[in-house]
DNA sequence: GCCCAGGGAATCG
DNA sequence: CGATTCCATGGG
């Protein structure tokens, strides 16, 4: 892991020596639901703290995107509080500026394949997301599509999140804890409302602990998951890649089973071995976008 | 009306 | 075991 390099600037975080990042790949992949466009880059909620992502280039003009080996800088201005310290390397982990993606992506890269993929879209990065909110989210995201699984996410925080300025957090557990299966129901959950309703009862009554699952194996953590009604092997493996830095994690969607038996019919190629849940990204978006 | 969506549980052979 | 089938809802 590299040291994220940041100033702080009154009501802003300013990381330096920034390469290779893609703000719409990034937050618009499918991997997170509650970030928006907003004023030249995105906003959306990081620790808890309503945030405005931007990245400017060389000359400090903001630009969608930064390539490899640009110095660029990321800026994220928290709307609503100062910045400490200690927030500003949480938030450089949860936008991923720990981790060297240009070093992953030469040795993913030596497979023809791959670098096809990564061509498409190099400047995705696999984001470190709040647990539980990663946790319902991919609950929610069963058997769905993309834009209605925002919509649900964002019709539960209005309802049960924080209000901040024109927006809501998505709510914790705690915020959660009232919340009936019909409830659900009601809120045109359909058949994910015993599943909800199940996760926040095992989160509050600590049957379910983050602690715990980022203290496990791949292979513990993902049973362990499991034990929740409605988390199967693809949802928990989303946790485990978008909350828990467990890189190895594969998630298998409808869009990735394509994909797979198309672009590697022979199985996972060994260039991945390891990181084959930030190598699943590029596929991802490779093939919800040519396949 | 049909099909599908970042799946999983229940059921069946 | 693996393979169907059903589950709610909304968009195309």
């Amino acid at each position: 892991m590299n040291n994220i390099q940041f100033v702080l600037n009154t009501d802003k975080i300013i990381y330096t020596s920034v390469g290779d990042y893609n703000l719409a790949d990034t937050f618009e992949c499918g991997q997170a639901f509650r970030f928006d466009p907003y004023n030249g880059g995105y906003r959306g909620f990081i620790e808890k703290q309503l945030c405005h992502i931007t990245l400017q280039n060389e000359n400090g003009q903001n630009v969608p995107a930064v390539k490899d080996g640009e110095n660029a800088t990321l800026t994220v201005q928290l709307m609503h509080t100062l910045p400490t310290e200690s927030e500003a390397i949480k938030i450089g982990q949860f936008l991923s500026l720990d981790t060297d993606y240009t070093a992953l992506k030469k040795q993913f890269a030596e497979n023809e394949i791959m670098a096809k993929a990564i061509e498409f879209a190099p400047g995705i990065r696999v984001l470190n997301q709040d647990f539980f909110e990663t946790l319902i989210t991919f609950i929610i995201s069963q058997n769905n599509n993309i834009p209605r699984i925002k919509q649900l996410c964002d019709r539960i925080s209005e309802k049960y999140g924080t209000k901040v300025g024109d927006t809501c957090a998505f709510p914790t557990a705690e915020q959660m804890r009232c919340i009936t299966e019909q409830d659900y129901k009601d809120m045109k959950f359909g058949f994910r409302a015993k599943y909800l309703a199940d996760a926040v009862a095992k989160v509050l009554n600590g049957e379910v602990d983050e602690a715990v699952v980022k203290s496990l194996s791949y292979e513990d953590a993902q049973e362990y998951l499991m034990q929740i009604k409605g988390v199967g092997p693809k949802v928990a493996d989303c946790v485990l890649l978008f909350s828990c830095r467990q890189y190895r994690s594969f998630p298998k969607d409808v869009w990735i089973k394509k994909a797979m038996a198309q672009l590697f019919p022979d199985g996972i190629p060994k260039e991945i071995e390891g990181y084959e849940g930030i190598a699943q990204q590029y596929i991802f978006h490779y093939a919800r976008h040519t396949l």
